[in-house]
DNA sequence: TTTATTAGACTACACGCGTAATCCAAAAAT
DNA sequence: ATTTTTGGATTACGCGTGTAGTCTAATAAA
């Protein structure tokens, strides 16, 4: 039951670099968003700065510059982001969500298989699992 | 190619209702979302302003009262709100997402039963069709 | 040693959003 | 006819965010 600390979407260009690779300083960060995001350097260490106050990050001093790294999983958030999105927009039921995107989206063969297999495990022992021998 | 209005959260409840039936007067809007979202009457009618402003609903003039109707498709926003997400979180990669929601959440053996027909549906006829009968 | 650079801290500022309150003209009530 | 109510328009205000710039102390360069 962590709070997850609010992190905009500018900050999260901060920690999808971060979550790739940390610790580092702030001017590797920065030269990891150049060409991709197209900020002054300032601004990407007011994100640092404010990832900070957020605690979704924390530094280890050396010398005098700071090693910056994630306090905050990708998984965690991923997962809270999705729910809140899920609820947002669908009202909470993950099913609609799930039939619009296999119906609207160009899956190849072997993602699609690789789908049913996931569904067949499921059958085998899911939480809701009924216990007759179905189909 | 249509520009959508970027909708915010409050604006949504709002935009539902107005999804759900229309044309509606503001008064019916706050009826509805009586209860269910805790705001003043004001706060709803603010949101309907700014709706206005940005084109998302309209209304047709009838004696001192307006009727409001919505301009945009919600299932326009939702697919558009969708496609921001997926790229935002999954990087625009639709499986990682899918596999992420077959796995953790709790999906009734019904609606299981369902994904597999329509994943079934896709390998029938999908455009990434390979033409071997996989087994 | 004096000067220039640099890292991080602090400050800035406009816009969107949540959350309303005030103002005004018209309609309804008295 | 005068007063009250009410719908819509306008204004308010603090916080988060995008997007930096300035200030300061320390380090590096000259």
């Amino acid at each position: 039951m962590k709070e997850l600390p609010k992190i905009s979407e500018a900050e999260w260009e901060v920690m999808k670099i971060l979550w790739s690779r940390s610790p580092q300083t702030a001017n590797e960060v920065i030269e990891a968003l150049e060409g991709q995001m197209d900020w002054k350097p300032k601004t990407v260490r007011t994100l640092i700065s404010r990832l900070l106050q957020k605690n979704a990050i924390a530094f280890q001093e050396t010398g005098r510059t700071y090693l910056y790294y994630p306090l905050v999983s990708q998984d965690d958030y991923v997962q809270t982001e999705t729910q809140s999105f899920l609820k947002r927009l669908y009202g909470g039921a993950v099913k609609p969500l799930l039939v619009h995107f296999l119906r609207e989206q160009k899956l190849s063969s072997d993602e699609i298989s690789e789908l049913k297999r996931i569904l067949d495990e499921k059958t085998e022992e899911g939480p809701d699992r009924d216990r007759r021998k179905d189909r």
